[in-house]
DNA sequence: TTAATACCTTAATGCTATTAGGTATTTATT
DNA sequence: AATAAATACCTAATAGCATTAAGGTATTAA
């Protein structure tokens, strides 16, 4: 298995690469010389990987968001409570944003911008990702937490709008500072639209 | 002026082309040669115009967005209430979205993924734009609508995270329904979080 | 030992942004 | 009115880049 060691290797050293140069440079100023230059190979080569520099941008987040929803359902397994599942699940996404950012900047900025994005992997996994956030206002409601007449999608519309929003600043402004910088107090701002009114009747 | 007048004309035969073009196939697949084609001139004789095709890119909304900070001032003129001003605010952006679909297509897509976004007219204009909801909150909590202990920023946060959250999606769905739909209920949702809170003491 | 295959190379090819250099036509100046 | 200068445009390079063609070497399999 030398062979496909090698290969593998190969293909993972091209997929680091580009995704290095994407986020440092952007996805049209890189250069599939510069890609396959960083990862020691001629041009030629790398078309024995991939389809090409699109193909490249395509393929690079699948793995990591694929990796995002099973790791989901492991961090919210046990957690009680609606608020505390919404809260879970917000510090659980930036965290994972910051661990990754690369992936984080290519998906948000060059990826969401392409024709091809709605057909691709990364698009219908996030919609998964995103569609656990229904069961939990669901939860919410059923268990008295939340207003009985909450309805799911338009929450989770401001939920994400709020956290994307977040995200996308910060990659914006080069992730010069903390992504938890404010989040409690924002946190605790956002949810209080979603909880029962306390004064009903 | 017949000289200014085809000049100007050309210049706006030009940025008409490359705007529908961007917002039909994308800046990366869009050429210079569609552009200047489509507007019936040489490639050549664009370069008179614009430096480039970037800077064409960087040019299209300048004036659009220009023109929006003129007319929030007086579209929120004589309203009283920080809620219905709240309203207001978003009820006018997406109209104005609407009414320019092509303009905010280049801003939310291809724009704010380029590199020098954060250099340009638009970026701060922008802000600008957005900086009046700061005022908007302030009021909301001097008058008692809102609560006392708002902050205005990370009320925001949500508000302009919603909001272009609801655009975007709008935007990469190719605009195929009504950008008004359910937003009567999910503003109502929204400022939930920044109601003064009616069970206090 | 031969044939196949994996992995890689150098050298085209063709498209695209941008520039060079030039030509009518309009405008300004005498 | 005649001439100089500027305007608005053109055709034809040039250079950079993604992608493909054609082929080489070396390891593996028959």
């Amino acid at each position: 298995m030398a062979k496909n060691n090698s290969k593998s290797n190969t293909k993972d050293r091209i997929i680091n690469s580009a995704k290095k140069l994407f986020a440092e440079q952007g996805y049209q100023k890189t250069t599939v010389m510069d890609i396959s230059k960083q990862a020691g190979l001629s041009e030629a080569a790398l078309y024995e990987y991939f389809q090409g520099k699109e193909d490249l941008l395509l393929t690079i987040p699948d793995l990591w968001v694929s990796e995002l929803i099973e790791d989901l359902k492991e961090q919210l397994f046990g957690i009680k409570g609606a608020f505390n599942k919404l809260r879970k699940y917000l510090w659980w996404y930036l965290h994972r944003i910051e661990e990754a950012p690369l992936d984080a900047k290519i998906v948000y900025l060059f990826l969401k911008t392409n024709a091809n994005f709605m057909n691709t992997e990364v698009y219908s996994n996030v919609k998964i990702l995103y569609s656990n956030l229904i069961d939990i206002f669901d939860e919410g409601k059923a268990s008295g937490e939340m207003k009985s007449d909450l309805n799911p999608y338009f929450a989770r519309t401001i939920f994400i709008g709020t956290m994307e929003h977040i995200v996308t600043r910060w990659l914006l402004k080069d992730m010069s500072y903390s992504l938890f910088e404010n989040l409690e107090e924002t946190f605790d701002l956002l949810v209080d639209a979603f909880k029962v009114n306390p004064n009903v009747a």
